[in-house]
DNA sequence: CTGTTAGCGCATTCAT
DNA sequence: ATGAATGCGCTAACAG
């Protein structure tokens, strides 16, 4: 192994103590330029780089950033992780991957991440069940941000969208395109943003004075059978019961959609016109093309670091504030998202759109 | 902050000294059953979690796994970060990711790992530009695992599949199907394994008694564009001069070829039968869907995990080795791969293939 | 088998 | 502005 160059190295190659040379790695002030110069060159020379353990350990806090996701292969994962690497990669922040999958227990993987002293500071992509452990985490002081979902209420700084206004958009795109029997696929209602894009849906109807119909709101898992005993749950129906568009809250699950309606005979758009939610990577190119609700992940996890790190560097005067002004709402992030029409909408039938993709922005009329 | 239990305050409540603490912890041999019970009952109560940080500090290496990955949002890297992840899990390692981008030189990189000490080894992916300076820190006796390619020799130990007869399996597969002018479109040259594709193709040629026809051979760059670059050339081709089937080294550059073809009025398969190579989760999905050998991603990272910790286990008595036997090949894992069969090859075209995915599998005759 | 003594590499008081 | 001393939490020799 190569012979681990150290601070004490630099310090007598540089003639100066050890404390010295720490003083300029941390950038402190009080250290003479033509001292400091000498330090940084000889730093240079040797090849020196700080143990970040031992930083960590001296310190009291490391520069790890524990990072809880899904399963890798949760399509939506990877885009959100790729723009948290490359805002931690500016920082002197590195990130310690926990993964969880299916058959675990998320006290396990808790109590692999309170392996901390290693981690000073935990961003949890769609904590779901760990969400109360996370808030007890919290409210002891680790600095907690949550991507995405946040269980019924929000007790954790996070970073997402608005939901409501998202699916707002979306319903009102169909709306607009002239169809009349709007139907929704739901995810599982114990996630926030289900409950939200379904509000967002009801609300379209209702400013678009459409009657709200509740057999044409289908509860589903997120996941693709879930679109496809939807899509079965249809074509069952006579053609004047039928809906003659839906609106669903995942890809995943118009994926299924659309599938199981090819086998069924229903034609996408024109017995039923579909928008998804979310604009995975696969919707661009599934048939009939996903219209969809485009959700920026890369730009969510970039925010989520920044907002992490905000929060650990503020940690000292948290407990000032509290006291101050007693416990706050916890700080919530929202990014734009926007609506990426492509074929299974049925707007590109129509003469006035050429374009292959277009997007479109609108809020709703009212607030609540 | 919770105050942090350590193993003083066990070693204090269990009535013993931290050494002996230390020692159950490392499951040393050499503990009284009754007191390892004591000290295991006291850690339990206090909740303890022993800092990883500090271990590592004062044992001189640590527990941390350094992977460096490609972007995230390259289709093949989530599946083996997954099979990473949970291979991981089951040992008392923890992953520090690192993730490259497009604009960054390989140097930044490679000198953030180096602020080691952190990581004791390091589980590469895809190195490409990076492997000279990996082998350098591998002699240095950093432990270090490549997955995929290695460039042009195999200097790391490295896991991967047989490039050459996984290429053979697809080449051949239409070569039984009737094919006869069989094209290939490579990745770019500098990687092993697109020589090992190539060599596979040839060789599947050269056992059928096909004559190897170079203006067959296209350069491609693994990119989408390549592909449709490819189908535009041949499109400009005469029907004779066109080959009626295609070999490509990648699944990327197979769909910018399906999307191209189909723009162009050539149709698959009934034109040009097309072999993929990978099976990423799109592949399923394209129209039509595609032919592919697929990769077993997973399953690369469990042993890419598992051959790296046994190299870190085995670091002590390495160099007595080398002095023993010289320099010995690196160790190199090879994983099946097996050919999805799917609609772009037009198997499923002919009476006797009804089924909607099978697999082949079938050795080249000679080695070499 | 177990306790004692030293550090690992660094940050952080205190001094000066 | 700088140096000396102390300790983070743990492992690793040593002794016994």
């Amino acid at each position: 192994m190569k012979p681990k160059v150290t601070i004490e190295d630099i310090a007598r190659l540089a003639g100066v103590s050890k404390a010295t040379v720490s003083r300029v790695l941390n950038e402190r002030s009080n250290v003479k330029a033509e001292t400091r110069e000498r330090v940084l060159r000889v730093m240079q020379e040797q090849g020196f780089v700080p143990s970040l353990a031992a930083a960590g350990l001296a310190g009291g806090r490391s520069r790890l950033v524990g990072v809880l996701t899904p399963p890798l292969t949760q399509p939506t994962v990877p885009e959100i992780l790729r723009g948290v690497a490359e805002a931690i990669e500016h920082t002197d922040y590195e990130i310690v991957l926990y993964s969880t999958h299916a058959g675990q227990s998320p006290s396990t993987i808790v109590n692999r991440i309170l392996a901390l002293g290693l981690t000073s500071c935990l961003l949890v992509l769609q904590p779901g069940s760990l969400t109360p452990r996370l808030t007890q985490l919290a409210t002891q002081g680790l600095p907690v941000v949550v991507i995405d979902d946040q269980g019924p209420a929000p007790e954790l700084p996070s970073v997402g969208i608005d939901n409501r206004v998202s699916a707002y958009q979306a319903t009102m795109h169909l709306i607009r395109l002239g169809y009349r029997r709007i139907a929704h696929l739901q995810g599982p209602s114990e996630f926030r943003c289900v409950q939200e894009r379904y509000q967002g849906y009801r609300q379209a109807l209702d400013d678009a004075g459409y009657p709200f119909n509740p057999s044409l709101v289908f509860n589903g898992t997120f996941e693709t059978s879930s679109g496809r005993a939807c899509a079965t749950a249809l074509a069952s129906l006579s053609p004047s019961e039928r809906p003659d568009a839906i609106f669903i809250a995942n890809d995943q699950m118009a994926y299924g959609f659309l599938g199981a309606a090819e086998a069924l005979g229903l034609r996408i758009p024109q017995d039923i016109a579909v928008v998804g939610f979310d604009d995975i990577p696969l919707s661009a190119h599934v048939k009939p093309r996903l219209t969809t609700v485009k959700q920026p992940f890369y730009e969510i996890g970039r925010n989520a670091v920044e907002l992490l790190l905000s929060l650990l560097h503020a940690q000292p005067q948290q407990s000032v504030a509290d006291a101050e002004s007693g416990p706050q709402p916890p700080i919530r992030i929202q990014l734009p998202t926007r609506l990426v029409i492509r074929e299974s909408c049925g707007a590109l039938l129509l003469p006035r759109h050429q374009e292959q993709e277009h997007t479109v922005s609108e809020e709703p009329k009212s607030e609540g």
